[in-house]
DNA sequence: AACTATTTATAAGA
DNA sequence: TTCTTATAAATAGTT
């Protein structure tokens, strides 16, 4: 509103890289803190596990977490199941039982359909992602890797390529007309990476892999980040909440 | 304002457990989209690397990472070690001119013995990720994709596999060095901005993508590494189920 | 670090 | 659930 004195309230800016050092400094504190406060917020409001860990650029570790950033951490990592085993689906590691994924999906097959619109933007947003994804992977691996490593992961591509070529195949044979459930969009993640989600009990939904079409046998493939449970250590970080 | 006539538009809340199950459905949703999106604001305006994990009451997992969830728990969980006498280089915040990035790189191959260890790490939790995203991905799509999308997919990881084919070739042909020279690229697409490896406080010689050796040409790959300069992605395809 | 003018985020309602 | 709207919160630019 006042233009031509002194804009001293909030300007609209654009979300773009901040040039300015101190400028971005001075941002990122503020929004750091205003990240935390809303991640705590919804924490409390919603009773929900929530975490967030933020890296400066100069390397500093902030994090906030409830119940602590432990837990969310090593929840993500290793997917609880809740008492009922049939209803609690695997989502990293363990890939589940072929057998449980298809009654899974039998389930979703029944209830499908109206999704269309939905469905076709989920899928352009992931297929542009999934190949950003691996472009920016394959950039920084390229680096690092050795000849062995960047054998072991050629391997690792042809074995994908061989799966999704079965794929075709299949759909091919069967007429092109078998899938396309998914009730609701269990695509939950916001950026450059989705999780698998458990399955719930009371609403339809998840995207539940059709692992028969796909079956998988390289340890390497399906073994996922398992390992990595134990989470030991704790940066210099701060913790809110 | 004035609470007592028109509840309207917002009212002032406490921030404590909301009781009512819908009510607290409705808020999550709201908040969890409107913290993810102040993550990713917090990203691009810093060029931070941020993480956020949510669960909600009923299991369901969301996140937001940029650039990407697994590489911030994966670098919360392998801090960095502020031993490294190899990366004793400048701090540029920024580099952008394929000559430099060939400088650093080369830098970074003259200290590789203690860039081992953290090479072998890294390469490993990489590997895993990369499959673990892979999966994770195919899996989800193999439910969603119709047939000329598989095609597409397939299509797509034809060319990852001949790009990784390429740069396997061209390892061999300089019989172990993985210095590559480069041409000259015109390319306006410059580095990847965000680092894989950990960015020591006191020396900042992160691992820049070697784009040069893999070159790109479909516009659907290359869409990937274009747009990453300026970390200035959007994350928009929330859930909505 | 404080101060505000504004922009944003959102609680209710529809 | 999505949209609308009034208001509470967050915060960009100054001091």
């Amino acid at each position: 509103m006042v233009r031509g004195k002194q804009p001293k309230g909030k300007q609209k800016i654009e979300i773009k890289p901040i040039e300015s050092e101190e400028a971005r400094q001075v941002c990122f504190s503020k929004r750091r803190q205003g990240l935390f406060k809303k991640a705590s917020e919804l924490s409390i409001l919603c009773g929900a596990m929530v975490g967030t860990i933020v890296f400066s650029t100069i390397g500093r570790t902030f994090s906030f977490g409830h119940p602590s950033i432990d837990e969310v951490v090593n929840r993500f990592l290793n997917p609880v199941s809740p008492d009922d085993p049939a209803s609690a689906g695997p989502s990293h590691d363990n890939a589940g039982s072929v057998a449980e994924l298809n009654r899974e999906y039998s389930e979703l097959e029944q209830s499908l359909d109206s999704e269309k619109k939905k469905k076709k933007r989920l899928q352009e947003a992931t297929e542009k992602e999934m190949g950003e994804h691996m472009m920016q992977w394959l950039n920084a691996s390229i680096l690092e890797l050795g000849l062995d490593e960047l054998l072991e992961f050629q391997k690792k591509v042809e074995q994908i390529h061989e799966i999704v070529k079965d794929k075709v195949k299949k759909v091919l044979v069967e007429g092109g007309q078998i899938l396309v459930p998914l009730p609701e969009a269990p695509m939950e993640t916001a950026s450059t990476s989705w999780s698998a989600n458990p399955v719930v009990p009371a609403a339809p939904s998840s995207s539940i892999a059709f692992i028969d079409a796909i079956q998988v046998d390289d340890p390497l493939l399906s073994g996922g980040i398992d390992g990595v449970a134990g989470l030991g250590n704790f940066p210099n970080n701060q913790n809110h909440g």
